[in-house]
DNA sequence: TAAAAAATCACTAAGATTGGGGGAGAGATT
DNA sequence: AATCTCTCCCCCAATCTTAGTGATTTTTTA
């Protein structure tokens, strides 16, 4: 039983060439190939795939939302993004939308198939600058602005807890609590919760 | 110029077994190995190391306190846990405290070769298991109990809005708001805004 | 060691927010 | 016909949040 691989990428060329390439491995073959996500979400319960291999600039509906609709339909669908694009934006919203791995359009051949097999075994096959980019954002803002106690709080904060609450769990009185919320909005420059809380995510400060 | 490894693991055989292999690539060196990151940090400039695989269980401090020590002191130092935990608490801890990959002991050698090449190019070097769980902490749960409104008006709840400023930006009324919020709490079971954003978190509902 | 920064607690006051209770209509879906 | 979803409305009471001004102690840093 082979491997069914669908791809959706508008370029002729590198759509044919992806096609010949997976095609070329005697254990994987191309069960579709499209130009648009609409026209992959009309034939994919004809074509089942096990792989969808995906570029994100597609005319009519987007990568992104191809990527949330197929996974709706088929959740166990494996899909990998192809793409130029590397800024951050883009990496995020399609592994939020569901995407499986990302792969930049400069990876090789071989990196290419390898991804294929990785994704299907369990893995989320990544060029090394997007995974850099993903482990990245797990990190904290090293050059924060806020002391550690003036973090917590704010972590506290953006957990939805009340002053009261906040200051319960540190031991410490609630006045106490607002003084340090009032230095927080001095150091952000902010003067109300939620502006807090945006440019502290921005800055990865919680 | 050889590329400077250093080494944290308390079990002599596996230590000494990664400082056999990394001495015997030409290109890089061992500059020091030690059994905890107290030792290790005690050391650390004169070592002056590039690169640190770190294991997490380890007597004494933490690896995970390790790696947050060294990664302030150094910000420029890449760390990779090597380490048999999969658990995605221990996964996300780690990353969250600097590291810049996390490989699992059954890892064959020349991967773990590999992962340090790849971290000082810009990579984060990952087991596949462990990938695919760092890029699944992006997804949603598909099986949400809450309605796509519900989930919208939660979202903006998390980021510190008020229920009138979720009304406006949602074009809503502000008892609207209040009704779906109502809906949120009865369906999550939960009576507070801060049990519900971590129940949705929990279940990445949002 | 002296100065600066951080963490702690205090009071007042006014306005906004939140949560609990009830209900109800319109539109879509099943 | 029944259910779900989204929308809106009322009342009420407790709590929260912001703003202003202030002070003390501990820790860190220059």
């Amino acid at each position: 039983m082979k491997n069914r691989i669908e791809i959706v990428e508008d370029n002729d060329v590198v759509r044919d060439g992806l096609q010949l390439l997976i095609n070329s491995m005697s254990d994987h073959t191309v069960v579709g190939a499209y130009i648009s996500c609409e026209q992959a979400l009309k034939n994919l319960d004809h074509d089942m795939p096990e792989v969808i291999l995906m570029d994100l600039d597609l005319p009519g509906m987007s990568g992104i939302e191809g990527i949330q609709r197929i996974k709706k339909r088929s959740p166990h669908i494996h899909i990998i993004v192809i793409t130029v694009h590397e800024d951050s934006e883009m990496v995020f919203e399609a592994l939020c939308a569901g995407a499986s791995g990302y792969i930049t359009k400069n990876a090789n051949h071989s990196r290419l198939l390898d991804a294929i097999d990785e994704v299907q075994t369990g893995g989320a096959p990544m060029s090394s600058k997007i995974a850099r980019m993903v482990v990245g954002s797990f990190q904290k803002n090293q050059n924060s602005p806020l002391t550690s106690r003036e973090t917590e709080v704010l972590e506290l904060l953006a957990k939805g807890k009340s002053y009261t609450v906040i200051a319960d769990e540190l031991f410490i009185h609630k006045e106490t609590v607002k003084s340090h919320i009032k230095n927080i909005y001095f150091k952000l420059q902010v003067n109300t919760k939620a502006d807090a809380l945006e440019i502290a995510r921005k800055n990865k400060l919680i």
